[in-house]
Order: C-alpha cells, then sequence, then structure tokens
DNA sequence: GTCTATACCTGGATAGAC
DNA sequence: GTCTATCCAGGTATAGAC
C-alpha cells in the first residue's frame, strides 16, 4: 500500500507540472526529468501524451473527492464546510499567486487547445458544484441552492485569477473574508434567528 | 488612416489566435495564413514571436483604454459607467463561453509559461481597475473604492471562467444581475437618499 | 516588402536490446 | 519494466532571390 508504481510516479510528477507550467508547455522530457526516468520507458505506462492528461484528471477527481469526504467529516455544521472551501484560498495562496487555481487554468487551456478531454477537466468544477450545492441545501436555501453554489465558486475562481495577476494576498484575505460573510448572511436569511 | 499596414494586419490576427487558441498554441504558420502571407515575410516585421505577444499586448491596452474613455462618455453618472463594464460579460457571452476572458486567460497562461511579458499583460487588469477605482470614488466610496473595483474585476473573472467551463449563459445573466444589484447598493450606502 | 527554400531544433512517438 | 537509439512532424528562425 506504501510503495507507488512508476505509474503513480509519473502522474504525481505529470500533475504537479501541468498546474505549474501549463499542459502544452510541459513535455515528456520533464515529466521524465522529474520521475528520473527515461523518455522511452514512458511509452510502457501510457501511449500517448492525451493518456497521461485523462490519467491525471482522474486522479485529480478522485483526490478532490476525498477531500470533500474529508470536508464533510471536519465541519459539523453546513456552514462550517462551505468555510473549509472558502479557506483553501488561504491554505493555498502561494501556489495561487504563482500559477492559479488548478481547476480554473486547466479549464481555460483545455477549452482554448479545444482538447477532447475538456470535459473531464471541467467535472472538477462539478464535483465542487454539487458539493456546495449540497451543503447550502442543508442551510435551507433549497430552490437557490446551486446557483449559491456556482456563485461562490465564481467568487473564489475570480480572487484566484486576480491574485495570480497581482500577486496580492491581502487582497485573498480581504475576499476570503467577505465570502464568509455573505455565507453567514445566507444562513441567516435561510433560517433566521428568533430572538 | 483606412488601409491597414501588413504589421497591423499581423497584430490583429495574432491578437485573435492569441485568445482563441493560446499563445503557444499559435503558431506562426496559423498566423501567416490568417494575415495570408508568407512565413518569411513575418520576419521583416517582427524578429521573434514574443515581440509579437508585445505588440499584441500593446494593442490591447491601447483599445481597452479607448474603451474605457468610451464608457466615460456613454455613461452620465459613474454607476451607469460601472454597469457598461459590467455588462461586457453579456455583449461577448458567446466569445466567452467558447474562450473565457481574454485578459485573464492571457495572464494565466503568461505566468505559467513565467513569460517576460506578463507584467505587462496584468496591465491590462490595472487598466480595469483604475477605472473602476475612480468611477467608486465618484460614487462616495472613497477609501474603499480600489478594494471594490478589485472586488467587481474578481467577480467578474470569475463568471467567464465558470461560463466558460460549463457554457452556460443563463449563469451568466444571473451573476450580472446580482452584480448589478450590488452596484446599486454601494451607491446607496455611499450616498443614501433621502427619503 | 514579399516571396521560396532551407537550416535547425524540440517534442511526440516507435523499435528493439537488456 | 527500463533502457538507448532513432524517426518524423512541426515550429522558430535565417538567407537570399525577386
Amino acid at each position: 500500500m506504501k510503495d507507488k508504481t512508476t505509474r503513480d510516479l509519473i502522474v504525481e510528477a505529470a500533475d504537479q507540472l501541468f498546474y505549474q507550467q501549463g499542459y502544452e508547455h510541459t513535455s515528456f522530457a520533464n515529466i521524465a526529468d522529474a520521475v528520473k526516468i527515461s523518455r522511452g520507458n514512458f511509452y510502457y505506462h501510457f501511449k500517448t501524451k492525451d493518456e497521461i492528461l485523462d490519467a491525471v484528471i482522474a486522479a485529480r477527481l478522485v483526490n478532490t473527492q476525498k477531500m470533500l469526504d474529508q470536508w464533510e467529516v471536519e465541519g459539523q455544521e453546513p456552514i462550517d464546510r462551505i468555510r473549509c472551501f472558502i479557506r483553501i484560498l488561504i491554505a493555498n495562496q502561494t501556489k495561487i499567486m504563482s500559477y492559479g487555481c488548478p481547476v480554473g487554468t486547466l479549464c481555460n487551456e483545455l477549452a482554448k487547445l479545444n482538447h477532447a478531454s475538456k470535459d473531464q477537466a471541467s467535472m472538477l468544477f462539478t464535483l465542487f458544484r454539487n458539493w456546495l450545492g449540497g451543503q447550502f441545501s442543508l442551510l435551507g436555501c433549497n430552490t437557490e441552492a446551486d446557483a449559491m453554489a456556482m456563485h461562490l465558486l465564481a467568487r473564489s475562481q475570480g480572487v484566484a485569477t486576480l491574485a495570480n495577476a497581482f500577486h496580492d494576498e491581502i487582497f485573498i484575505q480581504q475576499e476570503v473574508q467577505q465570502m464568509c460573510d455573505w455565507v453567514e448572511l445566507c444562513k441567516e436569511r435561510a433560517s433566521p434567528k428568533v430572538v
């Protein structure tokens, strides 16, 4: 269970490099160097570059789902769980300022390439969307739960894009605070405290 | 004043292609085809691909400034002008759903390439930021004007990213409406109507 | 200013030895 | 399963004729 196969190592390295350099800009040589295997060996594990991309997306889907499951445990109330989501902007702020959001930037790139796997990449967003939608439902925002999930997802995406462009972590923190306030407000509107 | 030079045509074609396909994915051959000149001729006008990128960014800066100046004329009140900004999401929704925001996606790509011109590309955001900041100041939100500009910029970026991933124009329209409502609220808070 | 031809390199992909 | 050697396409860039 502990030692990773070469295939796993390739996927892991590719995942990182695709994030940091972009899919197209990352060559087999780059990945091979990172894993410390020869380029030829590569093709034993993956026949094409597209196959690696698919494997990377699949791995991200699994890891994302795990993270969501984890938040389900960590956050007692729906509002706490939503805050877990918002706070990834803080937790990952250094990376975000350098490379943007891993999901958003990948979707952007694949859309421009009109790549066959672009819809698969969007599934990463769908995972967050559905999970957030579920939390907003639990919060009492039944009819608008999905719209609110999309709204929050969009705001966090925008923050990542601008934080990347301006390298501004104060901005991230301000916006995170505002998003938390907004969720709080949503909750109160959905089930007003009886005073 | 009317006939465009070959250089202008190259910049125009490159601008479009960089937007639709991304900078890296666009080859000289692509641009040459679009302009209907030979690849060789290319190098008479630009020595390297980076030079074309710089020219494209410079052109976008000029065009963006023109657009902002235009909004200054079109919108009587600051709030009308800010609405001009918000509504580009609607005006360009088809393109946005296919290729995302031209500014955000370019900045993302150049950041990953760690390209020398990435800061120049971010200047496009700065143009919007400062202009919006000016409008929010006029609206009466003096101390927070810049933060509000950044907030609105971020929200529109996020909307573009998700609209691209989900190809959802209803979502764009809903979010545009919410942004307009938010600006309205900002205005009222800054200078409350005396009833 | 525009063209053709071409040099040169990188990157994806294959073949076959070990 | 991993390696070396190699092929081939495509992309940047140059030279030089017109």
